[in-house]
DNA sequence: GCTTGACTCTCCAGTGGCTGGAGACCTTAA
DNA sequence: TTAAGGTCTCCAGCCACTGGAGAGTCAAGC
């Protein structure tokens, strides 16, 4: 049973960020010691572990919750975990696709720019002009 | 001069973004009617729109400051504006570059699922693997 | 003139996922 | 015994808004 300090080197995440787990309710540790000091488990730091992975990939804290359900219920489907892991793939794709129009505008603005001591500049006139669009019609890691 | 819901429907951005925009010193109507309505010129107009632009490119406020600076300035160089553009481009590159790392990895563990009823799933244990690491050693959307 | 409905105002709180800091308490080693 | 470092709770702030309450204002129709 280790302090929160430990847990955070183990776990290679803040002591801030675990806190703030517990008062969530996403990991909460297995004990306290008499002063009232957060005592995490092997288990719970292999849950704190997990949680920074899923967190890594871009996963909300909400469908962490639900991983971590599913990777605490032996009988758990590979299906449920699969489905969780398609959608956010299309999340991905979407984004990706999104931020590759929005540098492919921006590189040829950027192309077509002078870039010299005069004021001319095609990128200032296209973020002026009514009619210019944002390419993806949505905004970037929104 | 118009009312505020005026410029929200001629600049296509939220009221409630508009009176942010004005609470931050961003843009500031050019006026203000005897009861304290605020009251936008053509000018202020094109202004929201151009920052309405420029936050679709996933710019900060802080950029948008600088760029409506720009906008402002008769004796600006494309250069600056280049420059601000360039760095925003490299962004967005390392973004991508995470963003196809992730999908990748994810799309591997994916395909490796059986994604049935039964509980076996190398997603799982990815995530719960202490040598999982972040592919791309930052963050999504970071 | 009166009512109704749409518009506007300010102020406060909440979003997500932390992060920083204050001030108090606890533990451990020299 | 003292000092350093760890831990606790609580509050505030980050970014860029968004939502809602409650009050005031405006324009149109009767």
């Amino acid at each position: 049973m280790d302090p929160i300090g430990t847990a955070a080197q183990k776990s290679e995440l803040p002591v801030k960020t675990i806190r703030y787990y517990d008062e969530i309710g996403l990991i909460k540790p297995q004990a306290h010691s008499e002063k009232g000091y957060r005592l995490y488990s092997e288990r719970d730091i292999q849950k704190l572990i997990f949680v920074r992975h899923v967190r890594e990939f871009g996963f909300s804290i909400d469908t962490c919750r639900d991983l971590l359900d599913l990777y605490e219920n032996p009988h758990r489907t590979s299906k449920e975990v699969k489905q969780i892991v398609a959608k956010k793939l299309v999340e991905i794709q979407a984004k990706i696709r999104a931020m590759k129009q929005l540098h492919d505008t921006l590189a040829r603005l950027a192309h077509d720019c002078h870039g010299d001591q005069r004021p001319d500049c095609p990128i200032i006139e296209y973020f002026s002009s009514d009619q210019a669009v944002d390419p993806s019609h949505q905004k970037e890691c929104s």
